[in-house]
Order: C-alpha cells, then sequence, then structure tokens
RNA sequence: CGCGGGGUGGAGCAGCCUGGUAGCUCGUCGGGCUCAUAACCCGAAGGUCGUAGGUUCAAAUCCUACCCCCGCAA
C-alpha cells in the first residue's frame, strides 16, 4: 500500500483525506496551527484536523515549513507521495523532493487558467461555462507544475458556489483515486502545462461590492460566486440570493422598480433588472427580501440606500 | 478582556435620547367590491416589549446583572 501524506486545511479537504485514508497508508495529516478566530478570537483547529482525529491519524501542525528541522521530520516519515488540498503555503523545494513521486496538489480548475487560490469563485464571477478539477505535479510557482490528471465539469445557470464545490469535490476525489491507482500501477503522467495562464487571485472584500450600474448578470455572477464569503454587498447590506428579470430602459439603475407580491423587490441594473430574494442587513440575520422589504421603510422608486 | 449591531402580536421594522392609552408594512380570520385576483375597501383576533432585579406615582423607554442572535475581523 502507498505511503502517503495529507496536507489542506478547511473543510472541502476533508473528503479527500477520508478517501485517502481509504485508499492508502496516510502517514501523517499535515495541517496548519490553530488559529484565533470567530468573535472573541477563540483558538479554532482546521476542520482536516477535526477529521484526522476522528480517524485517528497522527497530526502535524507545523508552524514554518522553510525550517530545516521541519525537512527532516519530512524525510522521517518517509512517504510516497504528498496530496495537497486547499492546504494555502507554498512548500518549499527542499521539501517537495522528499517523498519518491513528489506533491499532487488538486486545484479546482482547468489548468493554467484560473491559477491560485480562488478559482471556482473567479469562473462564477466571469460567467464561465466549464470548469474543473486538475490534479498535477507541485513545483516551486503558483499551480505551474506538470498536469496529472484533468476532469472537466459543467457550469449550469443554477450553480452557485456552493453547489459547484461539492461537484468539484466529488469529481476531485474520483480523480484522486484514479491517480493513486495509477502511481501503483506505475502509470505516471507528468504533462507540462501549455497554453495561456490566468489567476484566480486571493478574494477581497472589495471584490463583493455591488455596482448596479453593470448588468443585471454581471452582478448575477458576482452573486453566485462570491456567496457565502466575501459576500456581495451595498452599505448595510448582502444579497444572498437574486434572480434577473428582464426590464427596460426605465428607472435608475440601483432604484426599486416594482415589487414581486410574496418574493421581493425588483433593482433596476445596467441592464435588466434583479429580483433580489434573500437579504441580510448588517447585524441581522439572513431573511427572505419580502420580509426585509416590509420593514426597510423604502418606497418603490426610490434608491437603495 | 479584539471592534460593533440587535432581541417589541405570526414575519420585517418604528417607538427608547426628551418615562405617562403598543405604532407601521405584511400575514392570518371575517365581510365587501369584482368575471376574477396576488389588487382595492371595511372590520376583527393576536403582544409576559429577551430574563431577573433596581429607580419612580408611573418603565418598551432610565440603571444593574444575566441569557440568546448576528455583522466586522481572523
Amino acid at each position: 500500500m502507498l505511503k502517503t501524506l495529507f496536507l489542506g486545511n478547511p473543510a472541502l479537504a476533508v473528503p479527500f483525506l477520508a478517501r485517502l485514508h481509504d485508499k492508502s497508508k496516510v502517514v501523517s495529516v499535515i495541517t496548519s496551527p490553530d488559529q484565533p478566530a470567530g468573535r472573541g478570537y477563540e483558538l479554532k483547529e482546521p476542520a482536516v484536523k477535526t477529521a484526522a482525529k476522528s480517524l485517528s491519524l497522527p497530526i502535524w501542525q507545523p508552524e514554518k515549513l522553510k525550517d530545516p528541522a521541519v525537512s527532516e521530520q519530512f524525510k522521517a516519515l518517509g512517504a510516497d507521495v504528498g496530496i495537497v488540498v486547499a492546504y494555502g503555503k507554498l512548500i518549499p523545494k527542499a521539501i517537495l523532493d522528499i517523498p519518491k513521486h513528489g506533491f499532487i496538489n488538486v486545484h479546482f480548475s482547468l489548468l493554467p487558467k484560473y491559477r491560485g487560490a480562488a478559482p471556482m469563485q473567479w469562473a462564477l464571477v466571469n460567467g464561465e461555462r466549464e470548469t474543473g478539477v486538475s490534479l498535477f505535479w507541485l513545483d516551486e510557482g503558483m499551480d505551474t507544475g506538470p498536469i496529472f490528471i484533468q476532469k472537466k465539469l459543467a457550469i449550469t445557470d443554477q450553480d452557485d458556489s456552493a453547489s459547484l464545490k461539492n461537484k468539484l469535490v466529488a469529481l476531485g476525489v474520483e480523480a484522486l483515486e484514479e491517480s493513486l491507482a495509477r502511481i501503483g500501477s506505475g502509470k505516471i503522467d507528468r504533462i507540462p502545462q501549455t497554453g495561456s495562464g490566468s489567476m484566480a487571485p486571493l478574494l477581497k472584500k472589495e471584490n463583493g461590492l455591488i455596482d448596479w450600474s453593470k448588468p443585471a448578470q454581471t452582478i448575477m455572477n458576482q452573486i453566485r460566486g462570491l456567496t457565502p464569503w466575501p459576500g456581495v454587498y451595498m452599505l448595510g447590506l448582502k444579497v444572498l440570493k437574486a434572480k434577473v428579470v428582464e426590464a427596460g430602459g426605465k428607472g435608475e439603475s440601483g432604484s426599486v422598480i416594482t415589487l414581486v407580491t410574496g418574493e421581493g423587490p425588483v433593482v433596476k441594473c445596467g441592464s435588466d433588472a434583479l429580483l433580489l430574494l434573500e437579504i441580510q442587513p448588517d447585524g441581522k440575520k439572513a431573511m427572505n427580501a419580502w420580509s426585509w422589504w416590509q420593514g426597510a421603510r423604502l418606497k418603490v422608486g426610490e434608491k437603495l440606500r
């Protein structure tokens, strides 16, 4: 059985760890140190750590990978291959060379497109019709290594970041199992990335700011890709769900042009309009847009403040 | 002790600063108008104002403690 390492942090990485545990001997689960997070800054452990505990796997939370002592410990683990899923740190060359086969990174895009931290979100924001998952061999660059296995996935109009994530994780887990089988039988591909790449940089809060003068579909894509984080918002209000509706040229963008009884207000955009369905005011719980409208003290024709 | 917002009939809010009959939009129920309606008109039911104390002739409103929810941030 292959001896493997697993490196990852968030909940999204957990299904990969579970499958890896099924199909190989996981000699160590490497995850970031517990960090203060949440209200009150309580120390919180990464989801991968929680999962590793319940699987009774050895956990290791090194602070700095560049430390030579860390490299020594990696060597001592004697792994055949490392699997990296959303670990969030670049792994130094000194460590990459340690396992017999190197490290495989699971990346949620069709490389070389959307290299970087937030490939799923940017694909949705940009209105892509297709994305996928790429398992590639880590080198020193940012998602630049040779590709092992790549699988495509169509993005539907109904997809949002949650549904797309679920699909990609499922696809990725499959690909992971396939890659382990191939390594076992010696059929290892290392296909250099070709074509022009693009970047999917870490999301910033500002990426979620709504500009009502943009087309409704553009804003809709923002909502699909950036919910739940960083969220698509305007001052004091986050839009969680909406629907594009046709609308003529009349009405100032950002103003409420009509109401759909029981559903919510319709806001004029640069072209067409958005029917708001679910909203979250600052400091409040998420609520349906119709409820929000009851207490919003706004009238049809007014701009959202 | 990271910063901040909030808990008021079933829903979303106003009222609190400047104590003194519980307000608004919606929903529910009954009636009316209408070919009809999610629209309109009339009427009704429904609230320990988060909890426990305190101040006061009088507290949703002022003071104290506690519980719960949420945003930022990470």
